[in-house]
DNA sequence: GGCTCCATGTAAGGAGTTACATGATTCA
DNA sequence: TGAATCATGTAACTCCTTACATGGAGCC
């Protein structure tokens, strides 16, 4: 119970939340649900969620109590009275900014896209294409934690990550017209006019 | 010119590209650039972007001159040759993962929605409306540095924000029905019923 | 007995946030 | 001359990544 930030992070509260939707459950468990999330980015490194929970601990937000029948180290973390009072302010504490665009790697790199040359850019919409239809295929399998003891929010988070994939595909799809239409595919006449657009830098 | 990451970060990459979008542009210039960008969640900090450009220039792809008519610091930077290939190299390094779902705030916080009244669920769910609803509007204004001297990618990245915010507004407008669909508002009878649904917890 | 998981930790290094700190330029 | 803006940097702190390190449990 040491002092502590204003507000979790957001790693610790998915944490927490994960530590609340079991009632119980390992470290090692946590790190199994945020491996197992469709959602890239979710920093699941040992070093990253072993010090979360400790966090979490010291603050008072979650128990951890030695297994019974296991001489190993295994703890299990249950959230405290406290501690589901925090998740519970984290979750409400909405930021305005929260509204807006995530940072997109696809999208960052489109910005700069004058620098490619035509055919480069057709590669790249073409590959961001196929790992976008990847991950909605990978979504089709997915289902939210069975072990968790309400499932209304995992699931609707599900539907929030398809239509995010499904909108990134529809934006490659435009950006693929796009380009078609203003370069439209000079059947076997003169290649050399093509391969020389979009590249203003030597 | 100094040993390096095998690729580069997502900030250096983007601040690569910031200054070759705009062919020669000051550290501050960046910033500023990153500040008026519509995507929240771009580290727009001195101490972030400073550190970065000084590893761009290290790694030989910015050149750094002393800006004539200025006795001040300030420095001009420009994309190298080497830059602009490292640039290019990083656009099309994309990997598979980044098909997939980005960390979306508000829909980490709906995972464990189930800990929320029905009230508080609703609030939640207006909020997030409201601070999406917010990002379009000042998505309408918005237009991609005009002193890019090509906006062609500005462009169609403006389009994928667009796209990716109204996805969450359509997400959130589903999560409401269903909410009020799964809890019809029982006119003015038996308001404590309501009130307990969805806390399971104390 | 050996392999695969389960389970927890630590240490080095890199990177971002925030706040501190400084000074030039421009315009009214 | 004063205020706003342009412009750059640094230092403390926190956090994450990656790799290293250890050992029990369950199963064949």
């Amino acid at each position: 119970m040491t002092r502590r930030r204003a507000s979790l992070t957001e790693l610790e509260g998915a944490v927490l939340g994960v530590i609340w939707s079991r009632r119980s459950i390992t470290a090692y468990g946590v790190r199994q649900r945020f491996l197992s999330s469709p959602t890239r980015g979710w920093s699941s490194s040992h070093g990253a969620i072993y010090p979360a929970v400790e966090r979490l601990i010291r603050y008072g937000f979650v128990a951890a109590d030695p297994a019974r029948s296991d001489r190993r180290a295994t703890k299990t973390l249950t959230v405290t009275q406290v501690g589901s009072e925090a998740l519970r302010q984290w979750l409400m504490g909405l930021e305005e900014w929260m509204g807006g665009a995530t940072v997109d790697p696809i999208r960052t790199r489109v910005n700069y896209f004058s620098i490619l040359s035509l055919e480069e850019r057709k590669s790249y919409l073409a590959d961001a294409e196929r790992n976008a239809r990847a991950a909605l295929a990978e979504l089709q399998d997915f289902t939210p934690d069975p072990a968790a003891h309400d499932s209304w929010g995992l699931e609707a988070a599900s539907v929030g990550i398809r239509l995010e994939v499904e909108a990134r595909l529809k934006w490659l799809g435009i950006l693929r017209e796009r380009l078609e239409a203003e370069n439209p595919a000079a059947p076997e006449s003169d290649p050399g006019q093509c391969s020389s657009i979009g590249r203003t830098e030597a």
